[in-house]
DNA sequence: AATGAATGAGAGTTCATTCAT
DNA sequence: GATGAATGAACTCTCATTCAT
């Protein structure tokens, strides 16, 4: 019982170090961020920091892990397949660019790019917690309306990255590069409505 | 004379010593390449560096603006409007995804995303020239053909966003993250033919 | 009690550092000075100095402040009023210039007036410390002998320099130049005798 | 002939090179004067200072030896041993003190004294041309009035460094280490009537 | 388990000086 | 004689990491 009191301590305290190392690793990016700021903000000491974790890189992984686990929940909300489609369509739309194009998303997307030359792993990690696993969300219900006869696609793995595609694009490249300004809801909801249009231009059964 | 050929000399070392960076900031990103192992293959010394550039960051600025300069040609290749338009965009397609996938614009740009957040300015330069230039020119060939009725669009610089977004999509986030292996040409090919049939099934006239 | 001692031990290193930084910045200036250099004569590492001073030049201020805390007792060493008038003067005089025309104190002079330029409030706190202390403690001297009729002096710190001034006077600016010898008692004894019989005429009450 | 003009402007270059050197120092001191600020400054390439001095060391020798050599007549203008006793050390105080406080012979002051140690010929010299120099002249004059029976002095040197002394005393120390602000014409005039005073209380053979 | 202290390695930057033209 | 270019050595300062307590 000593022990599981233990273990929950420790547990906690690697949780606090953890969100402490999320706020200045998302900051301040990988390189600029110290191990002597994590300590300091965290009251502790730096010795402590390598009781939890061996190395800068270990904690920057675990942070991701972390915080992949998290966001994978976050990018299309719950998904509804019954009701009018193209308005279920342009939530989906709205929900996915405000994630993705979100200053937070953009910072961590940043962080995982710049260190993904030369640590694939983490790239990998991030990759597959996020865009895949919110691509395979989605496709899940392209395939019901597929099913139902009210997509006309094959691949709905692939449509959802179409989907996806057009909603982003335009924007997200240059949020990436903060070459332009945040977005605001209405400049997200007129994107969505048009990644919509060509999507169903270019998917909806109706036409036929 | 002698003044010219020093000059010359001059430009060309600056070239010279861009050309070592280049290499060195894409292989380890901004803050892991050091001034030291640059001016080492250069095979001169740190101090000669700083008699081109007065710092880290000018020679970086410098190598972005460079590379940008260069790349902004290399996206699309010519245009041409007459002939075969579903063939040119193929083509055009093809082009981008072998630009924009590869190894060493995926490079440049974990570098540029890596360093937007605390230097936006380095991002924006990056963007005009790269992504906003070549959306530029591929929507005045949509203008052509828009003109000619062979594109039902009223926003020719959207579509072309959208165009380039049909083809990198599903890709370019997978490869920027590194997250998974280069793409072969056929793998190219397929991926642009399926943009265009998309592309088109929105945005033909055809159709109509 | 660990605590203790803990923090014993970093007050006394702290002494240690400053002890080294003072012999290195008398040695050499606070230019010529390098961490590296009073790092490894303490036999630690350069790292290990910025763990206590932020920086070279908090590293100096600290050491000029101790120093001057020092030297504001060193000056004339304790005064008597009562008895013999004039060789106590002699004897202020003798105390006086041997501190002032040492070379530990002209070192701390030069390495001083060096910074003053850049840095006044160094110069400040030396001065504060050093020259107007010193003669604000014989100006209450002069006071109290001005008190007993055995001085004719209206105002006591104005003659308190003055008598600093003749004591140390063509001296002073030799030694602080380095353009002459170390002075020997002997003739530190002659200057003081000199410095008094010259007051007296010019302030001794018995005159009269 | 060709000859001789070509002397002319080499010496008319180092004058040059001199003025410029003398400004840098003066405003940074020896260790921050940089030998590229000196030579960008002149509108000239640092190789060309290395043409006329041998190294910086020799560049500042250069300079001190010159300032000196003018200095040295600024002291205490022209001396007059007719008239007006009293008035004319009131003069002679006024202008001696009006030169050593000033600012540009303090910056001088502060630059000499700062290499002092490590290079003690420097520090001569300007004793020499300066100090020295000045007390000799005043000491003529000394010897001139106590010829005259004005003044009862044996040692007119002596003299001279008190008389000097009184002057300055009390405002030279606080001046060099910049711990107050510069004197008016007001204070220098009250500085020079009381030493004057103390002096002749002293020294003044009216008195017997 | 926690921490204050220590540190080797290395970063970017500057400078007096030299050399080839 | 003048100069643009080059450079080795040295600088201050930082960092991830370890160790003794």
């Amino acid at each position: 019982m000593g022990h599981s009191a233990t273990r929950m301590d420790r547990e906690t305290r690697r949780e606090a170090i953890l969100d402490v190392a999320q706020e200045v690793f998302l900051e301040q990016g990988f390189a600029a961020a110290s191990m002597s700021e994590i300590a300091s903000r965290l009251g502790g000491s730096k010795a402590t920091l390598y009781n939890y974790f061996k190395s800068k890189d270990e904690l920057f992984g675990a942070f991701v892990e972390r915080r992949c686990f998290w966001q994978s929940e976050a990018m299309f909300g719950p998904l509804r397949v019954e009701g009018d489609m193209a308005a279920e369509l342009v939530r989906l739309g709205q929900a996915y660019l405000t994630h993705v194009l979100s200053e937070t998303n953009l910072r961590m997307m940043r962080l995982i790019v710049a260190e993904a030359e030369r640590w694939p792993e983490i790239g990998r990690i991030f990759y597959e917690a996020g865009p895949r696993r919110g691509a395979e969300r989605l496709a899940s219900a392209f395939r019901a309306w597929a099913a139902e006869g009210r997509l006309a696609i094959t691949d709905p793995h692939a449509a959802a990255l179409t989907f996806m595609g057009l909603c982003k694009d335009g924007w997200f490249t240059l949020r990436l590069c903060n070459a332009g300004p945040e977005l605001t809801p209405t400049q997200i909801e007129a994107q969505a409505k048009s990644a919509v249009a060509i999507f169903l231009r270019a998917f909806g059964a109706e036409r036929a």
